[in-house]
DNA sequence: TGTACATCAGTGAACGCGCGTTCACTGATGTAC
DNA sequence: TGTACATCAGTGAACGCGCGTTCACTGATGTAC
């Protein structure tokens, strides 16, 4: 790496610790791009040039949390308690994240969630990060012999990640909800859809 | 109602009425309200006054639409068919919808979800309605004796109703997936939540 | 090794635009007597 | 029934603000010879 472009990814961390810190003081509305570049001592123009727009900046300073949260989450999880057990650890170290900051994390999932794959990389990767360890789970349910050797751990892992994103909904809709009661919801659906409720 | 409380209802449903054709035609993000108060003949000041701001006139205006779809997929649903071919003729129905305009669905969609359920209120009730929908299709399978008696209908209802927001999520954010692609794996997911998955 | 030129990250000021908000106002409609 | 006043939906123009974009530029760094 050349001294110019050490220099340059220099000034990028520079803006996204500036962005990451006054997004989450004041909320994303709140702040504007020449606050950051004022923050970061650098010029507005420059924060544009680095990143195309304040929603990508937005979500390339917030990934970052995330990737480091799952991380975590993966190297704290227990490995002897049950499926159940280990997917409800995952999904609520998540929402304890967002719990501190909801308005910053409600920000950022507006603007990634929908769009399209391309336009958000940082969640893309993110998510098909989260959907490899689901589905690798679901796997090692299968050589124990818990979970039937015919199911797709793929859709599998679709379905425990569609189920994680309905019980965030509500996380985020209801303001009144605590991180206890959606992780108990989640814990009925998700227990549900292990069991399966048809009759046998 | 009064004269005057008549025409206020007028000058809303002209507002709606433009605001409905000019978000489809152009896309929300490229009109403004001043472009839709000149179309409605009305002043942009009149629109602020009926409609807080242009993200509560996008949601009004287009759950309309939803709601509509909603009562023609109940009217036109099969009723002799198993639950998981009733519960994808649901979803894509809503699929089709929103696949006529990506875009349009795209914004409403963003602009509700995640917010706090008191500032969609509208969205709000359109989820409560089709909550209630899901509740009382697996309540009538429970009396069937379909699905087992100790099944939490409300939560069942949570759980489908979550697969298909991870579904829609899904053509939402790729542009070349096609209803049927993302019917198709709606179908999986569902089937397996109906099954279980677990060895029994 | 040194020199002369090319590259390019970053600057800072200015642009037009749409946003929500505010203002004093007009004039039709409703209401009290 | 008529009159005199109150209410209030709607007007149209103006406001400050943040946005993305553009511009000519500066000066440090890299490169070719």
């Amino acid at each position: 790496m050349n001294r110019r472009e050490a220099s340059k990814l220099e000034t990028r961390q520079l803006i996204l610790q500036a962005a990451r810190r006054l997004f989450a003081q004041k909320g994303p509305e709140d702040c504007t791009i020449r606050d950051i570049a004022r923050k970061a001592g650098v010029s507005p123009a420059s924060v544009v040039v680095h990143f195309q727009s304040k929603t990508a900046l937005l979500e390339e300073a917030l990934t970052r949390d995330l990737d480091q949260a799952l991380s975590e989450l993966i190297t704290s999880m227990p490995g002897d308690l049950p499926l159940l057990e280990r997917l409800l650890h995952l999904a609520t170290g998540f929402f304890r994240l967002y719990d501190a900051n909801r308005n910053l994390y409600r920000a950022l999932i507006r603007h990634t969630v929908f769009e399209p794959a391309g336009e958000t990389p940082h969640m893309t990767g993110m998510t098909a990060r989260y959907f490899q360890i689901l589905g690798s789970l679901v796997e090692a349910e299968k050589s124990r012999g818990l979970i039937r050797a015919e199911v797709d751990s793929q859709v599998a892992a679709g379905a425990i990640f569609s189920l994680y994103l309905g019980a965030l909904i509500l996380l985020f809709r209801e303001p009144d909800m605590s991180v206890e009661m959606v992780a108990e919801g989640l814990t009925a659906m998700t227990g549900q859809y292990l069991e399966g409720i048809k009759t046998s």
